[in-house]
DNA sequence: GTTGATTCAAGTCA
DNA sequence: CTGACTTGAATCAA
């Protein structure tokens, strides 16, 4: 009933979706590669996209496209910086570019009115247009790099990174799925060793080498393809990404042209939750300057105004747009911190304060720019609601599952009228059509205790290719054919590592009315990428009895073959020697179990399909071994923050599916068909 | 489980 | 090109 009711049309998402899914972004050519092979350096492919990149100014201007309204703008077409900015500004980053390593020469080094090819400083100084405010139309003009992205290291495509990227959006998500891919395996691997090695700035450092990484090059505004609600767990995520580029400070800064003067102001900072002080009021932020501290000795002295300091206090009056990363503590990540990105503030005043060692400190009043989506209001309001499930108002339904899981299931509905969906049996678990015990066992390892990674006689580190699949936090590292977690005949106890999924649902979810697909799932915890989420639930339809009417049953769950996004979710493999585990879509198998939660199921039957995903399915075995028939087990494909919609990728119509459906997916890589 | 001291760090600017 | 500057993340002890 309410996947069938996905079909009907509507242009609106709806308004807590933290993603703005329709743009009117171009769409980039498929890049070519040009091969510079060099016997002094690395031999490197580089691909650059060719194609208008937007300001980053101007978004604040266009609260209702979202961040990439701006992108559809052309050389000509640049909004005023913001609703309060009277003031003409002129910006042109001057020391904004890593100058570009020997051997590495972008495709297109064409001069584009706004977007230029990295280059050297001196040279970008010297041509550096004089005219970039004379059309007179109080807009904000930057020079911005032409990012680059790769997908060849070595003169080797990376199976794991797209051919193309026709968004920012991509680029971004696809570089930072990389870095989590490859910070999760540099776990993985330190765990096995028993070794403390910073998988976070491993992960970082290898992305720097290889140059795989967006938005390199600082700007003024917003970083395309980053979005307002955004969640990072590392400093060097935001690095990465282009959002933040000190790795450890918390002022980014970069010298800019304003008019006919130069001046170093500030394009981003993270505020590192220390000076939580008004906790309603979001919108306003105390931040302050940095120094002071000796890190060697004990000694503290005034901060001086100077680099990151006198960046914001030049941003003052400057009036520009800095973008802010807000720190807090998350009580469910393992490290205790979650980043937030929430958007462009201005700074409004700035002061001295004496601090409680006595000295001289910094302080800046950040305003929130009007009209912008919720980011880390959202985090806050979700985490009251995680505490206290009654402060959730317009609930129709308390608990969907009324006991059954571990926190109550709400539903709501803040678009129309209906109340509630169809009637449907809840269950937890899966429904096989033979008891568990006439199906083949699952073999077991001899651990006592906790299975440990690095144990070769561990016998499901062994089923499992030798590491175990998931990292200590809980979080699977890679997807694999079929996940061998330790089940009944091990000897190992419940707090073993490997029993993630068997353990059952961990966060707060809620079904909700979408606009124009039916019920929706979202969740109030943030989410990490590899992260469990949940089971599908239901009956396994036995293929000796086919169920021919099944046409109409929209609650059913197939292996079909998901598209690239899910395909690619690994550890990036090639990057650290290792061999490639990508499965193409010729080489994939479907298996032949089918589940369906028409009956019977868990909120799980409420995930709608997207061309372009945040969570995949991924079998799992705990309880038996008949691999046909797996646990079909959820997990995160990146970071979600709390209260984006949750989808999966139901697969490509024709393979192994007689029946299709319009797809709303609304993503620009949308098949059109699911 | 929670908190504080301790230690080892990456990228960028000057 | 090198060092100074920034503080995060993980671990271990209390």
């Amino acid at each position: 009933m309410d996947r069938a009711r996905n079909f009907m049309p509507g242009p609106n998402q709806e308004l807590l979706d933290a993603k703005p899914l329709r743009s009117l972004a171009p769409m980039f050519p498929a890049p070519m590669g040009v091969n510079i092979n060099q016997s002094s350096t690395p031999p490197l492919v580089v691909v650059t996209p060719v194609g208008q990149f937007p300001t980053g100014f101007g978004a604040g201007s266009l609260p209702a496209f979202g961040p990439f309204a701006s992108f559809s703008a052309t050389a000509n077409t640049f909004s005023p910086a913001g609703t309060s900015a009277n003031v003409p500004i002129d910006v042109t980053p001057v020391s904004a570019y890593k100058t570009r390593p020997s051997g590495v020469t972008p495709l297109n080094d064409d001069d584009e009115p706004y977007s230029v090819a990295q280059t050297s400083a001196s040279e970008r100084k010297a041509k550096r247009p004089a005219d970039l405010a004379a059309d007179g139309s109080n807009g904000v003009k930057f020079k911005h790099p032409k990012p680059i992205y790769k997908n060849h290291v070595a003169g080797k495509l990376l199976a794991f990174l797209p051919t193309s990227y026709s968004t920012p959006r991509e680029a971004v998500e696809a570089v930072h799925m990389t870095f989590e891919a490859l910070r999760r395996r540099h776990l993985q691997m330190d765990e096995t060793q028993d070794v403390s090695r910073r998988a976070d700035l491993k992960a970082g450092a290898i992305m720097m080498a290889s140059e795989i990484r967006a938005n390199a090059g600082k700007r003024v505004g917003t970083a395309p393809g980053v979005e307002i609600g955004d969640i990072f767990y590392f400093r060097m995520e935001l690095c990465i990404i282009g959002l933040h580029a000190p790795s450890m400070g918390g002022i980014d800064y970069m010298s800019a042209k304003f008019g006919n003067g130069e001046d170093s102001v500030a394009i981003c900072i993270v505020a590192a939750g220390g000076y939580e002080n008004d906790d309603d009021d979001t919108d306003t932020l105390v931040y302050s300057g940095s120094g002071g501290n000796s890190r060697i000795t004990e000694e503290r002295h005034d901060q001086k105004l100077e680099r990151g300091n006198l960046a914001l206090e030049r941003s003052l009056h400057r009036k520009n747009e800095i973008r802010v990363v807000r720190g807090f503590k998350d009580p469910a990540a393992l490290a205790g911190k979650i980043y937030i990105y929430d958007g462009l503030y201005r700074i409004q005043e700035s002061w001295k304060e004496r601090t409680k060692f006595g000295i001289n400190c910094f302080k800046y009043r950040l305003q929130r720019e009007p009209g912008q989506r919720d980011g880390a209001a959202i985090w806050k309001r979700t985490q009251r609601w995680i505490q206290n499930a009654s402060t959730r108002g317009t609930v129709i339904q308390h608990d969907l599952s009324s006991g059954a899981e571990t926190f109550p299931v709400c539903v709501v509905n803040e678009v129309e009228h209906e109340k509630g969906p169809g009637h449907f049996t809840y269950t937890t678990q899966v429904k096989y059509p033979r008891p568990l015990s006439s199906m083949k066992a699952l073999q077991g390892c001899g651990c006592q205790s906790v299975c440990l990674p690095g144990d070769a006689n561990c016998a499901c580190g062994q089923h499992n290719g030798g590491d175990l699949p998931y990292s200590s936090a809980g979080v699977l590292v890679c997807r694999k054919p079929v996940i061998y977690e330790c089940g009944e005949a091990c000897h190992c106890s419940l707090n073993c590592r490997n029993r993630v999924s068997q353990k059952g649902v961990r966060c707060h979810f809620e079904v909700f009315r979408t606009t124009n697909r039916g019920w929706g799932l979202r969740c109030w915890d943030p989410i990490r990428a590899g992260a469990f989420i949940c089971e599908y639930a239901g009956e396994v339809i036995d293929e000796l009895q086919v169920n021919l009417d099944d046409s109409e049953d929209d609650y059913i769950f197939q292996t079909v073959c998901p598209g690239e996004k899910t395909l690619k979710w690994n550890s990036g493999p090639e990057l650290i020697g290792e061999e490639s585990t990508y499965v193409s879509p010729d080489e994939f198998q479907p298996l032949p179990i089918k589940i369906s939660a028409k009956q019977i199921g868990n909120f799980s039957r409420f995930m709608n399909h997207s061309c372009s995903p945040n969570v995949f399915w991924q079998p799992v075995q705990y309880d038996h071994g008949d691999d046909k028939h797996p646990h079909i087990m959820f997990f995160a494909l990146n970071h979600i923050p709390p209260m984006t919609e949750l989808t999966y990728d139901y697969g490509v119509v024709g393979a192994g599916t007689n029946r299709s459906k319009t797809c709303l997916c609304g993503s620009l890589t949308c098949r059109g068909l699911f």
